[in-house]
This record gives structure tokens, C-alpha cells and sequence, in this order.
DNA sequence: CGGACAAGTTTGCCAC
DNA sequence: GTGGCAAACTTGTCCG
């Protein structure tokens, strides 16, 4: 019923096209994994020092909380300096 | 009541090593957010050209089935190998 | 300070249909507690019987596997024609 | 090399077995899935009455602890009566 | 905003 | 009995 070069979905360049998407997606998906992959040898390593991960992670978040906050809180300062002409 | 050197939980050691611990992985984590931003990144694109996020997606997943299984296929040959003494 | 007929923050009404909610789940959950018993159960049988059990749940995972990489397929096939118009 | 009656690791009734016993697991499996989604259910239906799903599943898993701290006490005392012949 | 999807956390199981 | 491994559940995120 179709030939392959007029009636697809995608013509040949988007078909390359895909092709390259899904090739850089699943090589950063790639990176992702090796990236979680340390933090577990990390956390593992930490564990067989003897330091409680429970207690690690729980410092982790309380830090990254605090960046976030921190960050906010010079965005707004920035905001009303920028309000008073003052950037 | 306590002094700084010795009744702490952690000596002085064992408190850099916890920093470095938390530095790793804070540093970590900067990455693993830096590349699921690449990958929103390649995403927004994708979808800018056209493309269908939901299907690009399970496009994605699929394959990542399909190399799951053949691994996990792989490893049970192994396993059956092994348990018949042909390994 | 408070009468129980109007301050609560649940009505009687409320009270029951969260008593009812509670005790549907709790119902739930040991069907479910059920259902994990007797798989233990027929994975001891099977051990019993000489089966290896890590074997065995690799087969049980790979049919699942399969069996979930089929739906998906299929789902994907469906939203291709329907992205080209043919549903 | 192998012929298929024979040099087989299972003969032709553990063949069978193994299948009834996969079949078996399968079969509860579903079971196990059609219970977690009723349980879904039930809390998309309390969600959609505007109970806190957070604090629901608090309740739940205070009642079981309940529950089984009750049954480990009254184990105990079973264990001291029959220690001291009351039963 | 609401539901789907993925990540992280916790729990249970098997091997040593 | 313990410790690593794997599965289940819960939480958070992202798209529609």
C-alpha cells in the first residue's frame, strides 16, 4: 500500500533526526546511571567507615534545603534592589 | 562541658572525612541534576521539532527493556550452564 | 472547650466514611499479606522439591518482562496510527 | 549431543511440575496486583472525599504496629501462663 | 491540578 | 546472626 519514500510517518532526515534524539538521550541516560552508580560507592564507602547513611542523606537534604533557600532568598533581594533602580 | 578534642563523637579525622564525604557527594549531585537538565534540554527540543514526548519515551524504555532482558536472559544461561556444570 | 457534635473537624458522617475507608484497607492489606504467604509457600515447596529458587524467579521476571515489553508494544503501535490517522 | 528424553537436567514430570508451579506463581501474582490496585482505588476515592492520603497511610501503619505489639504481648503472656501450667 | 512516571527509601530474603 | 541483594512501597517530579 505504501511505498517507503513518500507515504512515512517521518521522511528520511527525520528519521536521522530521531535517530541522533535518541542516541544523545540514552548516552545522558547512560551518564545518569554511572553518576548514581558513584553516589552508591560513596554512600557504600561511608558505610564501611562506619558513618550512619540514614543520618548522611538527612545532612545532605538539610544543606540542599538551605542552598535552595539561600538562593531564593538573594533572588528576591535582587528583585527588590533591581525595583529601586538600584542594579 | 565537653572539650573540642576528645569526647566529641567524631575526632578531628573522622570529621574531614565526613566533609570530604558530603563534598563528593554534593558534587555528585550538582552532576546527576546538571545531566537530567541536558536531557529536559534535549527533550524541550525534540518536542519543539515535532516529535511526540510520550512516544519518544517509550521508544526509550522499550530498548532499555529489550537490553535489560537480553542481559537478564544472558546471565540466566549462565546460571543454567553453571548448574548443569558446563561452566 | 470543645462540644463533639459541631467543632470537630469531622462530622459523625465523615467519621464513619473514614472508619468505613480504614477498615476496607485494612481488609485489603491482609488479602494481600495472604497472597504473599502463599507465594512464600509454593516457593519453599519448590525448594523443597530441589528447584532453584534465584532460577526461578529470574524465569517468573523475564515472562513478566516479556509480557510487559508486549503491552507496551502494542501501545506504541496503537499511538503511532493514531498519530498518523489511522484509528 | 543430548538427546531430549534422557541427558535433560529435568525429566518430562519435572518439566510438568515446574510449569504448574510457575503457573501457580503467576497466578498469584495477579492476585497480588489486583489487591494493590483496589487498595489504589480506595485511596484515590478517600483523595477524592478530601482525606489526607499522607495521613491515612499514617493511620494504617500505626494500627498495624498496634496490632502486632498486642499480639507479641499477648504472646508473651500465653508463654508465661503455659510457663507456670495456667493453660 | 491531576494523574503518570521515575527516584529514593525502606523492608524482607537469601547466602555465608 | 549478619550483611548484602533485591523487591515493594512511598515520595517527588513532570507532562498534559
Amino acid at each position: 500500500m505504501h511505498d517507503t519514500t513518500s507515504t512515512d510517518v517521518l521522511d528520511q532526515s527525520g528519521q536521522m533526526r530521531l535517530r541522533t534524539i535518541i542516541e544523545r538521550l540514552e548516552r545522558l541516560d547512560e551518564d545518569k546511571t554511572a553518576v548514581s552508580d558513584d553516589m552508591k560507592e560513596v554512600f557504600a564507602e561511608a558505610k564501611g567507615e562506619g558513618y550512619d547513611l540514614k543520618a548522611l542523606r538527612a545532612v545532605l537534604k538539610l544543606r540542599k534545603m538551605d542552598r535552595a533557600k539561600r538562593l531564593e532568598l538573594e533572588a528576591i533581594v535582587d528583585l527588590y534592589l533591581s525595583a529601586i533602580g538600584e542594579i
